[in-house]
RNA sequence: UGGGGCGUGGCCAAGCGGUAAGGCACGGGUCUUUGGAAUCCGCAUGCGUAGGUUCGAAUCCUACCGCCCCAGCCA
């Protein structure tokens, strides 16, 4: 990527915002510090790559630094599988927390204390409302709240009664710890906010050293805080927390000044949508559990570990990203970018390969029957240092059965009765026969080649439009193949509020393909790696489900296909 | 009907008072032993709407319209 493109990419309101703040001094010397902080409750997907490489790409850019924070305060959703998980996804992708790794657990004493001197200062206390209660007291949308009748206990109260919350003297629910805000406020989130809750649970790391628990809205302001974080990035429905956000930062410099190691700030950005696919966790979780796809990692989710699978690459993604941009505005962004993408990477690091996925036999009848021949072919057109391999070509061989018709529409320019077509990297041959089984099925055709048409020696001067790729039937190995598609049939599939997404959904987002005929150089391939099938797509070596004898490959993406297009 | 956010071509997105970047998609040409790739050209007299300020407005002001978020002891 050209250096000029790349600041174009990077002319985001984020960047332009940071850019300031360094003109202007604002961070008084610390470096700009990001972080990303996913709860354990569930598996990344495209749109917290987003996030991620974001967050990373700003701390390498300005000469700064990234932490990964867990963000475990609710002790029930949490597990460490998922922990595990998303470490490895955001490795996979590339964005580096080097020895940064933080859980919000590992604060939970301090916060505590920062609790305390909130009370001291008389802008918490412990409320003995229930939820239903603090529910209705918090008014509605239109009508101002009422204040708590325990809104103003005295210090010393509060202060027992928290400590006897943490000793575990109550039952979950009875009592919560509340920040003295504004019960008449416009924004609700500034309306007592509840601080700390009562949690009698085991915690993934912590244990039950804890049964009282820090809400994140108390909790990220104040982690951001003790991390020295510069920029605390986050997606758009945090806005109304940022007064909530602030207010607890005020008081954390005021109340608690050796401990912060920065003023952090909130700044909000739009979530990523794609179209043909759902993002929410709650809608990638009932394609899991209804079993729609075949796990968290089907390589037609958009979860990392699914595109992961799919074989797409990370610098695909980090492309992806880049493209799409930054901004606060709503927006789905269409598949095709991610595609175009992947394509553009593959295209110059994919090995090419000859696979016929719908196989139709043809027969040269003026080859001889034991004669094997060796094509040299380009592993990679164009790039020498790639290499090269040898495809054997003998008198029986497949094509792809949409690569003939007999009857052949204007611009159709493969294979038809009396026609001729080059074999990719072989020989012209002229279709003489269509031969069919009773029920009139196009069996196989016999074709004559014509010698003086080699690939590399051509001596006829023909010009054939049309280039179509082949196997040799007798040194075929056979492979099996998952034609993935979209998981969906339609753009948006949540647009209808009246209609289950479930409804929409691709009954053809999978096509099992098995024993297809592929050049005999496929059994050789390394687990994990990506060919071109030549003029299908891009495909991957899926190392989950690899079985020597006969390789599982997944396709990636199609290639770009103008003659389909102008079939329609 | 309270508070907040957002509206620039089909989809993203720059732009920050000097006369609409870029990418994807789309259409067309060249080239091609992948109908791939590459390459060239085209694609908003227009920036939600209506007024106003100004020599000049997507950018400033006013009013209106539309979409999204918020009433968890979730994050």
């Amino acid at each position: 990527m050209s250096e000029k493109r790349e600041e174009d990419l990077k002319t985001n309101f984020i960047y332009t915002m940071i850019k300031e703040d360094l003109e202007k001094g604002a961070l008084q010397g610390s470096p700009v510090h990001t972080r990303f902080p996913p709860e354990p409750n569930g598996y990344l997907h495209i749109g917290h790559a987003k996030a991620i490489l974001l967050n990373y790409g700003i701390a390498q850019d300005f000469n700064g630094k990234f932490n990964l924070r867990f963000d475990d305060t609710n002790p029930i959703k949490e597990e460490q599988e998922f922990v595990d998980s998303i470490k490895e996804d955001i490795k996979w992708l590339g964005a580096d927390w080097e020895d940064r790794l933080f859980f919000s657990s590992d604060y939970f004493e301090v916060k505590y204390q920062f609790a305390i001197r909130l009370i001291k200062a008389g802008r918490a206390y412990v409320c003995d409302l229930n939820q239903e209660e603090i529910r209705d007291y918090r008014g509605t949308l239109t009508e101002p709240g009422k204040e708590s009748p325990y809104r103003n206990r005295p210090v010393e109260e509060n202060l027992d009664l928290f400590e006897r919350m943490r000793k575990g003297e109550f039952p979950n629910g009875s009592r919560v710890l509340r920040a003295k805000i504004d019960m008449a406020s416009g924004n609700l989130n500034m309306r007592d906010p509840v601080l700390y809750r009562i949690l009698h649970a085991e915690h993934h790391r912590t244990g039950d050293r804890w049964c009282i628990y820090p809400m994140y809205d108390f909790d990220h302001p104040f982690s951001d805080c003790l991390e020295g974080i510069t920029h605390s990035l986050c997606s758009i429905e945090y806005t109304d927390h940022r007064p909530l956000y602030d207010w607890i930062v005020d008081n954390a410099v005021e109340l608690m000044p050796e401990e912060v190691k920065y003023r952090s700030r909130q700044t909000e950005f739009a979530r990523l949508d794609m179209t043909f696919t759902v993002m929410s966790k709650r809608k990638l979780r009932r394609l899991v559990e209804e079993g729609f796809v075949d796990g968290w990692d089907d390589p037609r989710m958009p979860t990392i570990a699914g595109l992961r699978r799919r074989g797409i690459t990370p610098q695909a993604i980090a492309d992806f990203q880049q493209r799409v941009g930054v901004s606060r505005a709503d927006s789905t962004v269409d598949l095709a970018l991610l595609e175009h993408c992947i394509r553009q990477e593959l295209e110059n690091t994919a090995p090419r390969l000859m696979v016929v996925l719908d196989p139709l036999k043809v027969v040269i009848t003026n080859w001889p029957d034991d004669k094997t021949e060796l094509c040299q072919m380009e592993n990679i057109p164009g790039n020498e240092s790639a290499g090269s391999r040898e495809v054997p070509f003998s008198r029986e061989i497949y094509i792809e059965r949409d690569d003939f018709m007999e009857d052949p529409p204007k611009k159709y320019f493969r294979l038809a009765p009396d026609r001729e077509v080059r074999l990719k990297g072989a020989y012209v041959i002229r279709c003489d026969r269509v031969v069919k089984d009773s029920e009139g099925n196009i069996a196989e055709l016999q074709c004559s080649y014509d010698p003086q048409t080699r690939s590399g020696s051509d001596t006829s001067g023909k010009k054939v439009k049309g280039v179509i790729h082949w196997v040799s039937i007798k040194d075929a190995t056979m492979i099996d193949v998952n034609l993935y598609d979209n998981l969906f049939t339609v753009e948006n599939p949540e647009e209808d509020d009246e209609k289950d997404f479930i409804s929409h959904i691709n009954n053809q987002s999978l096509v099992v393909s098995e024993d297809i005929p592929a050049e005999p150089a496929i059994a050789d391939v390394p687990a994990g790696s990506r060919f071109q099938f030549m003029r299908k797509g891009y495909f991957y070596l899926d190392p989950g489900i690899n079985n020597r004898n006969k390789p599982t490959f997944n396709r990636i993406v199609q290639l770009r296909d103008s003659w389909a297009k102008m079939k329609k």
